[in-house]
DNA sequence: TTTTGTATGATTGTATACAATAATGCATTT
DNA sequence: AAATGCATTATTGTATACAATCATACAAAA
């Protein structure tokens, strides 16, 4: 699993609040908190075995990463991805995807290029055996890869974000038969790198996102984000909340 | 001034450390600290007036932000923006407005609409004045503007924090005759979008963005950002500090 | 002179104590 | 029965105390 360490190459993991903040991140992000659950310092902290100083501190971090809203004087609430969302962050990727592999043209390293094509022609074995979890790994692996390969922190880390945010939503998508589609597309965007095509390299990969975005919507993937969680969000901003726990 | 409160719609300024995040942030902004200068908690803390607690989490969110780099058991360092960031901001950011300019042709409301005209009248106005300062304000408030009334709470987010970054340096930019160049494409864009244009608001707000940034490089107004940014602070990772404060 | 080791001080990491605020339950009133 | 007021409890906000880590200075050895 390659799914740690999207951000703060240095700080991390080696601190107790590195460790909360990914503790939790990951909770939200597998499901193991609702949408809207509120997340209290001292049972995070004693399930995790600190105290509230570090948990504390690592919420302020998911907050400004946008998955969870504080509230003063009230608590932290998990904030759900709707489907709007979702939608939203594949036309932005879309753009994006695109800039990074027109830079990759450019900048991509020997290794970079080797590790793309490496990383299509097992993906094409593991479509054929139906290895679906490693597919959704080595996904991950080529879109990390062509981050990299851009040469542009600004943009890798833009897209690492996102890429992690719709981790879960993802995961679901290529376990149909998108898989293969998808990696013909990895490959065309590969061998357009490869031949130093940016315009084409751009256009590809564009059209890659909307192709994914897409094969969800066509699936119905998207039906079990709440359509309603901004608006749910603001109620809990004026009203409160009425769970118990 | 409205470059406040571009973040965290609820939490902020009610708090302690919603307050001295912000505070921090302006100064980082604002050049008060210089690059790669160390920020310690106690000292923040006094001249705040505050414990060291809140001046912890603010600098937790900050670093996520990406304005300092957090190195365990050492201190929070101010990093720099490179002249590579620059430009990677602003490529990225042509993308995303020509998207953003492109949703608002459907999305925006009336009073937008409205409220974007009227920058564009006061601009010229402004502009035909020679009152520099107001044209900078307009321009924030031109793009503000735009980017509610594209209707995605991602993207709003996304440009508010790439137009917040890039202030310091923007600031300057548009002293010079740019100004009027700069409205006259704001024109276009906003007419644009009132026609419900959709692929010219987008190409349109493209070039807006390139042309800014070409405008910058060609008047040399990125000289006065280190373009090795990133080097030193990889080198402050490994080695260690050198000053003596 | 250079290097290495150690002691000291400075700074951050974490835990805990206390204060402030909000939620809850219950009694009282209407 | 519904609404209001008050007390109690729970939770967060902030400050402080202590532990762990790192930087620095200086002395001793090569």
């Amino acid at each position: 699993m390659d799914n740690k360490d999207l951000k703060q190459e240095v700080t991390d993991k080696y601190s107790l609040r590195g460790r909360v903040f990914h503790r939790i991140r990951e909770d939200i992000l597998n499901g193991k908190y609702a949408d809207h659950e509120e997340l209290k310092e001292v049972a995070i902290g004693e399930e995790l075995g600190v105290s509230r100083t570090p948990v504390r501190e690592a919420l302020r971090q998911l907050e400004l990463e946008g998955l969870i809203q504080i509230i003063p004087n009230r608590g932290a609430y998990v904030v759900g991805i709707s489907a709007d969302d979702v939608r939203d962050i594949y036309m932005i990727r879309s753009k994006l995807e695109g800039l990074c592999a027109r830079w990759a043209c450019e900048k991509i390293s020997n290794e970079q290029m080797e590790a793309l094509e490496e990383i299509v022609y097992l993906s094409d074995f593991h479509a054929e055996k139906g290895h679906m979890d490693q597919l959704a790994e080595l996904d991950s692996r080529f879109h990390t890869t062509l981050y990299e390969s851009c040469n542009s922190k600004m943009l890798e880390h833009l897209l690492k974000d996102y890429h992690q945010y719709v981790w879960r939503v993802r995961q679901r998508t290529l376990a149909g038969k998108r898989g293969k589609d998808s990696n013909n597309e990895h490959r065309a965007i590969m061998e357009a790198i490869r031949d130093k095509n940016p315009d084409l390299a751009e256009e590809i990969a564009n059209r890659h996102m909307l192709n994914a975005y897409d094969n969800m919507v066509k699936n119905g993937l998207l039906e079990m984000l709440s359509k309603e969680a901004d608006k749910e969000k603001e109620q809990i901003t004026k009203k409160g909340k009425k769970s118990k726990n």
